[in-house]
DNA sequence: TCTGGGGTCCTAGGACCC
DNA sequence: TCTGGGGTCCTAGGACCC
């Protein structure tokens, strides 16, 4: 038997999730996003496929989704019915025999031995379905990267195989960031260079780009190209190295008094939500009205989970920038310290 | 496109030390 | 004080992903 990785992603999952405890919502256009008002400053986090014929998609504004599709139901986003949801699909991945690694709230990589990895791949799908109710894609793949990239040639409610031997045929003519780790900036750096595809950009020189990009970005870069991916599928349970909370404010905060009392807000919410683990250091992220973003941080002297001495840390990091500008969003990050 | 929230990893540059 | 070269550590910012 041959060991091949899967990748499972749920189809349209935020969407989907709402879909499902209101049924008469089915064939509609769904957006969910922000609190659920799009007069509101506010994202796209899911649009349904329905909403997606408009031209609605995910990071974008509420007021232009609203604006392409003014017949679209728009939600709130419910964390934790999406977690709920997440939980009782990863379930069902755990009872296969495999190494899982979930990836996020809609994603999983499964490390399996097969023969006929589609059968399995369908198998998947049908007790994904059989247990949620929810439509899953898996990409197939000899390694994550290429399990992943496969997903989005089988989407929605299919499967699909990518492997060295397809590799340059499906992905060697397209743009660079048609691959996992490469976005809008990156790609026009490369294409300054003359790398446009994914075919130019794994026959470059790794030395030249390390020059560009950085010593380990470089290379990296060039094997992503080629479809190489060195990194296993783990079943090692995920350890957050941080946790964070910031707020984007409906109207810019102009008071300072008001700022710094915020700051302890956020800061006593994340210090809420360490599970006990001794916090390294605060770091507090002010984005100006301008968008003009900046963040300052603080050392602990010594790890505490105590919620005043974070709220204390996160004060002392603010005083590091200047109060004169009205501010849009407010952030308070912790990191924890390494595990011994 | 007047641009969320929660994360991760890498890089460049300054500080500091020998 | 006209002042090299290298290593290491820390921090802010960039880029990316879901």
């Amino acid at each position: 038997m041959a060991r091949w990785v899967l990748h499972v992603d749920l189809d349209q999952f935020v969407a989907a999730v709402e879909v499902l405890r209101r049924p008469e919502l089915r064939g509609r256009p769904v957006v969910v996003g922000g609190d659920g008002d799009p007069t509101k400053r506010g994202v796209v986090s899911t649009a349904s496929y329905e909403a997606r014929e408009f031209g609605v998609h995910s990071g974008q504004p509420l007021r232009t989704a609203a604006r392409l599709c003014p017949d679209a139901v728009f939600l709130p986003v419910d964390r934790a019915a999406y977690e709920a949801a997440s939980e009782r699909v990863f379930a069902v991945l755990r009872g296969f025999d495999a190494v899982v690694q979930v990836l996020g709230w809609d994603e999983a990589f499964l490390g399996v031995d097969a023969d006929d990895p589609e059968e399995y791949a369908g198998e998947i799908r049908r007790r994904v379905r059989a247990a949620t109710d929810l439509d899953c894609t898996v990409g197939i793949g000899t390694n994550r990267l290429q399990a992943k990239l496969a997903t989005g040639f089988g989407k929605p409610a299919g499967v699909f195989r990518l492997t060295d031997t397809t590799w340059y045929a499906v992905l060697g003519d397209r743009p660079t960031d048609a691959l996992w780790g490469i976005g809008a900036k990156t790609a026009r750096k490369l294409a300054a260079l003359g790398l446009r595809t994914v075919a130019e950009l794994a026959a470059a020189d790794p030395e030249t780009l390390a020059a560009r990009f950085g010593p380990a970005t470089g290379p990296w870069l060039v094997r992503l190209a080629q479809g190489r991916d060195d990194g296993a599928v783990t079943g090692e349970p995920y350890v957050p190295r941080s946790r964070s909370r910031e707020t984007t404010y409906q109207q810019d905060i102009a008071d300072w008094d008001a700022v710094r009392r915020e700051i302890v807000r956020l800061a006593r919410l994340v210090a809420a939500d360490t599970d006990g683990r001794p916090v390294d250091r605060v770091v507090v992220k002010v984005r100006y009205a301008p968008f003009l973003t900046r963040t300052q941080g603080r050392q602990l002297a010594t790890p505490t989970t105590a919620p005043d001495l974070v709220a204390d840390a996160a004060l002392d990091a603010l005083d590091g920038f200047t109060p004169d500008r009205p501010v849009r969003l407010l952030g308070v990050r912790a990191e924890f310290a390494p595990d011994p």
